[in-house]
DNA sequence: CTAAGAAACTATAATCACTATAGTTTCAGA
DNA sequence: TCTGAAACTATAGTGATTATAGTTTCTTAG
């Protein structure tokens, strides 16, 4: 087993990057439903049965990294927090450089976002794959809370953070619109209103 | 206009019975992959086209109501509550009677609910249909609580509260499940945790 | 170096949800 | 009773996805 891949992992992960390309250029220029998979695979010059191969989820997939970095990202996050950084607030942090909650990206990145955002069948596809992580985000809770990975408290808060992308990812300010969930989630929701 | 229906609705409402009851039975005996729509249309003897006009969701769709009932319950449950019990209290005991949180209910209405809570496809689609009464449900809070309604502490509320069903649905004991939810949201993550 | 054997790829055909079209029957109301 | 709308039908099509069976291309153990 080499250091750089052999060849034919090489030339896997060159289809796929084909195909992943190919597929933000033609959703960018003719919007998600106005292409098909045939359309994709022919420009990526390989078969409709060999792109399912490379993306089992489907077509919404086509875009989206194979790989599970969501997950790592948030408990890593939690995890080396600064020591008396509350658990909320390091995941607070680690959103707002991500996703829909900062326009400081590279522009290609901002694109794709923007696609994502605006087309309904890829927001619930990148919903999944962020929910997808809520077992090992509630693990990460737990440890750090010392409660039980299975109590439901633990397991509701980690997708209710989840759930935040996909939630304030569509308001005029995502950013301040993130904040005011954390601050809900912090505090409670104060009932009866902050009077007598 | 009658205070029956003419001939014409009744027959209508008749179709989308018979679709509803066939779909229904067949999926608790086949499963929901293991029935196709043309199954479906050939057992409640209308065409295939007769069924999506009947349906315009799509298959998940044939087991639901076309009504909008959820949305009502909540609704009214917030602006009926007694007075002095807090609006998050209201939904705590409207849903606690409603869907997976109870066993009180006639046996083909729980087939029902088994089947929805045992099918993925089943699950997403009765999550989107209690999201869709999100925009009312945040209006009800903000009337009660002097808001706004585009405020995003009451559409996250609100998204919060209608995910619960989804997010309980599946626990061993559901309704401890929803009031450690419901707990969640009235007080918050304590973080750091209840000690020192 | 070479011969399995695995992995990636291909064409082809099928299944299934869903839509479009164009025409027929049935009811409701003037 | 006539007319138009609504519900229905058969038929054909689109598009995603899967199954099958066979071909090419790399890897690697001998």
């Amino acid at each position: 087993m080499a250091t750089t891949m052999g060849r034919r992992e090489r030339k896997k992960a060159q289809t796929r990057r084909a195909l992943s390309d190919t597929a933000l250029r033609l959703f960018s220029e003719h919007g998600y439903d106005g292409v098909t998979v045939a359309q994709i695979a022919d420009e990526a010059d390989v078969s409709i049965a060999t792109l399912f191969a490379h993306v089992p989820d489907g077509k919404e997939a086509l875009i989206f990294d194979d790989g599970a970095d969501r997950q790592v990202w948030l408990v890593a996050a939690i995890r080396d927090r600064p020591s008396g950084q509350s658990v909320l607030e390091a995941l607070r942090r680690c959103l707002a450089g991500r996703g829909p909650f900062t326009d400081d990206l590279p522009p290609d990145l901002r694109r794709k976002r923007d696609l994502i955002v605006g087309t309904p069948a890829l927001r619930e596809y990148s919903r999944k794959l962020w929910i997808a992580g809520e077992g090992a985000l509630a693990a990460a809770i737990a440890t750090e809370s010392g409660r039980d990975p299975a109590d439901m408290t633990v397991r509701a808060l980690a997708r209710y953070v989840l759930e935040i992308p996909e939630l304030a990812g569509t308001e005029a300010d995502p950013l301040a619109a993130m904040n005011a969930i954390f601050d809900l989630l912090e505090s409670g929701w104060p009932d009866p209103p902050m009077n007598a």
